[in-house]
RNA sequence: GCGCGGGUGGCUUAGUCGGUUAGAGCACCCGGCUGAUAACCGGGAGGUCGCAGGUUCAAGUCCUGCCUCGCGCACCA
């Protein structure tokens, strides 16, 4: 070698031409990546990668924003890592990727956050505190994690402008959000109206269905059935309930016209297997629906008569809490109604109806007129003038006293059967909605809100999810057009305070204004201050939130004044106007906005399914008509080791930080998209994290190490030499071949959302191909102190495979291939070309200064040589049978043998030396006599055979398998005569294997050529010569000595002397002893005959009989 | 309850049109190789392919039912 090691070392700092390589040091993975990042930011390596592609054609990304008032976990660096590498894949193929950052910063979440710290859990509470103050705590609050989410932002690489990011709670962000719901209000999509829905007593507000539907728990209650007595006659019917607590709100009864009902009068008493409170005594009455009886009745009864729903309609019934609703001018209170859809899958067939607390319990009261009057107050408790033991109580836990008062001697009414009201009780457990926030459980609640009429726009929703390109394509046609089509009015309003206010003002007589802007606001204001009605001023930064909104007083047409409506928005609704808010659009003069809608790519976890993926959809469908996202990728959960959802309750969040302080960023980027596909669930496993980075990015960098080291040794410069591929050995060709065909797939794998397939493929590649194959053979080439054709083909073959693999993997893990390209080429990685793709055919290649773009950001893939891949998968699989057959045959590795004969097989010649090396024998002989060492089996061809034997299938294939004599058979065959039970064999229902013959030390291998399995076996000679023996000793005792070496921590340069006592040895070559001195740089090599008595300090070891003993000075 | 996606050695996973010996990696054991790394190579042990039926000459693969996990929908009295 012409340099020492030390030498190059100190060669790093140095200045020198940019493309030639310096030494590469030992790995410190996170080192390596924490100063990088240093470096990009002094580069301010981002803004110029995407400033370097701002001619090309612009690929449009939303960002969807996250909370910062919650910690990041590595859930967040999963969605992260997949947004960033769609990015950095589409800028290296020559597109203008900008990515602004995002923040969500209203809502439920802040609020509670809020509340929990200062105390204030209720709105009574808040609004003593002062919405003001509470408000501001909120926006406080709200950067509690913004430097911890920047910190692992910046960390994992995830490339996206956090300096100029939008956030949700800035006036122009609310103001477009303002604009939007008034072209809602505009084209009639915005509502007011009163409908029951879910609604969280503890938080104080009602939720959309795409709330509700994180909450659902599965809960087991009492359930109830109630005895409903006849005004007019001595029976009652029974109904029954899950929410008792709606009970004292009862006013109707609902019945199936058309079913059957059946009155039973109770024929002997009870069993002792009653369990729990009510019952019913001999000779009482009730009625309930035929199909019903077996599941509800715990009596013997006889049927007194049968009758269908309709005979009941119109009966009145005893209320069951008399004074808990006023009856009004309700002439339809406490009777029976019929509705369509009562059925008899479970309860009695009668539905207990109370107006104010269940969906279809409302439309049936506003139908029939029943009282719509609440019996519990907003803060979920039981209204004064309930009951004197319910008042003031919260209703869920009023199940108890509720049916102890029903099963009082005498009623909740205190006119009841001797028995009580209550028939029967039993735990039902179901899935209940609960408050995604408290986890409390959500009653359903008529109330006053505001709606966007999504239901008028269902074809276009369902016409627009059509053309989205949904990964996988399943959550898009299922699960996403399944909600579509069930799709219901959003309600959008929320009794809270910290939001986007509804910009809309309301006089008492009902009319209503919607505002659409600041400017709009300020007019208004004006207007209403005209006419004399009192305003705090309306500057043009007045800030968009409560209270400041809720002093604005305006004027109504008619000449009233109007008041805000006292909501703000759910803020789902806030994030879907992302698309257009995030630029201030229509503001700032809507260039921006139309120029990048619809987005070519979201990314989100799958839970964002019913959240941000619907209503960014819904609000560019209500305002817009049109599609918001061309592409949507739906990831799958993160589940911890065990399988087990990650969650703050349960405390298994994994803190990305453990494995960005431990393996690195680029580890655990490479890994989570290696661990399965995008949308399956991921099981984070930490030790697979660190599998990782000891197979991935170790070998990578030893691979890289290994070329750069001797790159800057001697001085190869890959810009001013050139190696010509066509000239250079077939192990370059071939690994070159193999990049081509590995970046091809890779790339189809993209464009195909397979990232996990795209990157299991490129790391086999690098750890098999590159690295124990490539490298492994290329070794003693570039130890070659010499400068020849050789060294310089291997060195470029490294070259440009290493370039090539770095930006393949560039976007996926983008620290460690941006060190090394940079140290190969000068250049950044993340402004390289793509290397796959062909010029013109890029989606949006449509201008002409574009083409240009997107031609240059093609780069060139070597030749592809698919016969060479072939015939060295084949030399491969060579080399382990040889290694088979020496362990078969108990001889040991280093001992060579005389010869190997292949037999067989495509011309392998190229290969010989290697595989000599590779088997360690002296001479590759190739056998053309096949049947010298191979015989013929015969196995059955099923797919062949199967029509033609039927049944006997198996009878004829075991026959084939199982002759004596398949040459024979074979021979048969061939001339058209061979017959089995009948069926005649042709050499299509045949597979000719030909494998060694026993008594040689021999394996065959299998492997497909041009669609034909074909047989290549390999023997071995094991007879030995002095020289083989001779020659094996001499590789056993330099094997040893150089391990003797590397434990005395030598210089690879240093020399030693060497002493060697043999003991029971065979002789050795004069030429052998050579050889060792030379391999183990010995400058004084003695080797002492047999018998001689080794020195004191000699170590010593035996192989195959022989003692060797030896000292290293 | 309905729908979607899973269930393959201890763990992670591949498995094409159904084709007879279910393939890898990690971990484990034995051996080899190495101035090559936490590497590499060979071998071994470890599998009722969730269960039960069915179709078929042949089922991990297709059909039916069930169990189980995850997700979603509907949950309403």
């Amino acid at each position: 070698m012409n340099k020492l090691w030390s030498e190059v070392q100190n060669e790093f700092a140095g200045g020198r031409n940019m493309a030639q390589p310096n030494g590469a040091g030992e790995l410190n993975a996170v080192k390596l990546e924490t100063d990088l990042l240093e470096q990009w930011k002094q580069e301010n390596a981002f803004a110029s990668s995407v400033q370097h592609r701002s001619n090309g054609a612009p690929f449009i990304f939303l960002e969807g924003p996250p909370t910062a008032n919650g910690k990041p976990g590595i859930h967040h660096v999963v969605a992260r890592t997949y947004k960033d590498l769609v990015c950095r894949w589409k800028t290296m193929e020559g597109f203008h990727v900008e990515r602004k950052g995002g923040w969500d910063t209203h809502g439920l979440p802040v609020e509670i956050e809020v509340q929990k710290r200062l105390d204030l859990m209720s709105n009574e509470a808040i609004e003593q505190f002062g919405m003001d103050a509470f408000n501001q705590a909120c926006r406080d609050s709200v950067w509690t994690y913004e430097a911890a989410w920047r910190e692992m932002t910046e960390r994992m690489a995830y490339w996206v402008d956090l300096d100029e990011p939008y956030v949700t709670l800035d006036n122009n962000y609310v103001e477009s959000c303002w604009w939007a719901l008034k072209q809602m209000f505009d084209k009639g999509f915005l509502y007011r109206g009163h409908k029951v829905l879910p609604y969280c007593p503890q938080t104080g507000t009602s939720y959309s269905s795409h709330e509700v539907a994180l909450g659902y728990k599965e809960v087991e209650e009492p359930s109830v059935y109630v005895k409903f007595k006849l005004t007019d006659e001595d029976a009652s019917i029974l109904a029954w309930t899950t929410t008792p607590w709606t009970l004292p709100g009862n006013v109707g009864l609902a019945v199936g016209p058309d079913i059957t009902y059946a009155r039973c009068r109770i024929k002997e008493a009870a069993g002792e297997g009653w369990i729990g409170a009510g019952g019913a005594n001999v000779g009482e009455e009730v009625i309930l629906a035929k199909d019903l009886m077996k599941e509800v009745l715990r009596h013997h009864v006889d049927i007194i008569e049968e009758f269908p729903g309709s005979h009941l309609v119109g009966r009145s019934y005893e209320p069951l809490f008399t004074d808990a609703v006023p009856r009004g001018d309700s002439s339809t209170a406490w009777t029976v109604l019929a509705a369509d859809w009562v059925t008899t899958t479970d309860g009695t067939g009668v539905v207990h109806t109370a107006v104010m607390y269940g969906e279809d319990d409302y439309n049936l009261g506003m139908e029939a007129g029943l009282p719509a009057y609440h019996t519990v107050e907003m803060n979920g408790q039981f209204r004064a003038g309930t009951h004197p033991e319910l008042d003031g109580k919260y209703v869920k836990d009023c199940d108890a006293s509720i049916i102890s008062l029903l099963s009082a001697p005498n009623g909740s009414n205190g006119a009841g059967p001797e028995s009580g009201l209550l028939y029967r009780e039993k735990n039902y457990s179901h899935d209940y909605p609960h408050c995604w926030r408290t986890d409390h459980p959500l009653l359903y609640y008529a109330m006053d809100s505001w709606f966007v009429r999504m239901t008028a726009v269902k074809e276009r929703l369902l016409e627009f999810n059509d053309q989205v390109e949904w990964a996988p394509d399943w959550v898009g046609e299922g699960r996403f057009g399944e909600w579509l089509r069930n799709v219901k009015d959003w309600a959008i309003s929320r009794e809270r305070y910290w939001g986007t206010p509804l910009p809309v003002w309301r006089s008492a007589n009902g009319q209503m204004k919607c505002v659409g802007s600041i400017a709009e606001l300020q007019a208004e204001v004006a207007k209403a201050v005209a006419a004399g009605i009192e305003n705090p001023p309306c500057p043009d930064d007045v800030d968009l939130h409560r209270p400041i909104v809720d002093g604005f007083t305006l004027l109504s047409d008619e000449g009233e004044p109007m008041h805000r409506e006292p909501f703000v928005m759910d803020c789902w609704f806030d994030s879907g106007c992302a698309s257009f808010a995030q630029w201030h659009h229509p503001f700032d003069g809507g260039e921006r906005f139309n120029a990048s809608s619809p987005v070519d790519y979201i990314c989100e976890g799958v839970d964002q399914t019913r959240g941000w993926f619907y209503t960014l959809l819904a609000v560019s469908t209500t305002v817009f008509d049109s599609m918001a996202y061309k592409r949507c990728l739906s990831l799958g959960l993160i589940l911890d080791a065990e399988g087990k959802k990650m969650s703050k309750s349960r405390g298994n969040i994994v803190d990305p930080w453990d494995h960005f302080n431990r393996e690195g960023a680029d580890a655990t980027r490479w890994y989570m998209v290696t661990a399965g596909a995008p949308w399956n669930p991921m099981k984070f496993d930490a030790n697979g994290v660190r599998e990782t980075y000891a197979k991935m990015f170790l070998t990578m960098w030893n691979v890289y190490k290994f070329h750069a080291d001797y790159a800057a040794l001697d001085g190869f410069d890959p810009e001013t030499t050139t190696s010509d591929i066509a000239t250079r050995p077939e192990l370059d060709r071939w690994i070159l071949s193999r990049l081509a065909t590995v970046a091809k797939n890779y790339h189809e794998s993209f464009v195909d959302w397979q990232f996990h397939k795209a990157c299991r493929d490129l790391e086999d590649f690098i750890v098999n191909d590159v690295s124990n194959w490539y490298v492994r053979r290329s070794r003693r080439r570039l130890w070659d102190e010499a400068e020849s054709g050789d060294k310089l083909s291997c060195q470029h073959t490294l070259h440009e495979v290493l370039m090539t693999v770095c930006r393949l993997v560039a976007p996926v893990s983008p620290f460690m291939v941006d060190v090394i390209h940079r140290n190969l080429t000068g250049r950044p990685v993340h402004e390289a070309n793509w290397p796959v793709g062909v010029p013109g055919t890029l989606e949006g290649a449509t201008a002409d200064s574009w083409d240009q773009e997107a031609a240059k950001a093609t780069a060139q893939l070597p030749p592809q040589d698919l016969a060479l891949e072939s015939t060295m998968e084949l030399v491969r699989e060579l080399a382990e049978a040889g290694r088979r057959i020496r362990i078969d045959a108990g001889r040991r590795q280093r001992l060579p043998c005389a010869q190997g004969w292949i037999v067989a097989g495509p011309d392998l010649l190229p290969f010989h030396d290697l595989l000599a090396e590779e088997l360690n024998v002296e001479s590759i002989l190739v056998e053309t006599d096949l049947d010298r060492f191979q015989r013929i089996e015969l196995s059955p061809n099923f797919r062949a055979l199967a029509p033609k034997a039927r049944a006997q299938v198996n009878d004829v294939a075991n026959a084939i398998k199982n002759t004596e004599d398949p040459e024979g058979m074979l021979a048969q065959i061939q001339a058209g005569t061979a017959e089995v039970l009948g069926v005649l064999i042709e050499e299509s229902d045949v597979e000719i294997k030909r494998v060694e013959r026993s008594g040689f030390a021999a394996d065959t291998v299998e492997m497909e050529v041009n669609e034909n399995t074909i047989q290549v076996s390999l023997v071995l000679d094991m007879n030995d010569t002095p020289a083989l023996l001779s020659k094996g000793m001499a590789r056993d005792i330099t094997r040893r000595v150089q391990a003797k070496r590397k434990a005395l921590d030598l210089e690879i340069e240093a020399t030693i002397d060497l002493e060697i006592w043999l003991a029971n040895a065979p002789e050795m070559m004069a030429a052998d002893e050579d050889w060792v001195a030379h391999e183990t740089r010995a400058a004084g090599c003695v080797f002492h005959p047999n018998d001689a008595t080794p020195a004191g300090d000699a170590e010593s070891f035996d192989v195959d009989g022989t003692t060797v003993s030896f000292t290293v000075k």
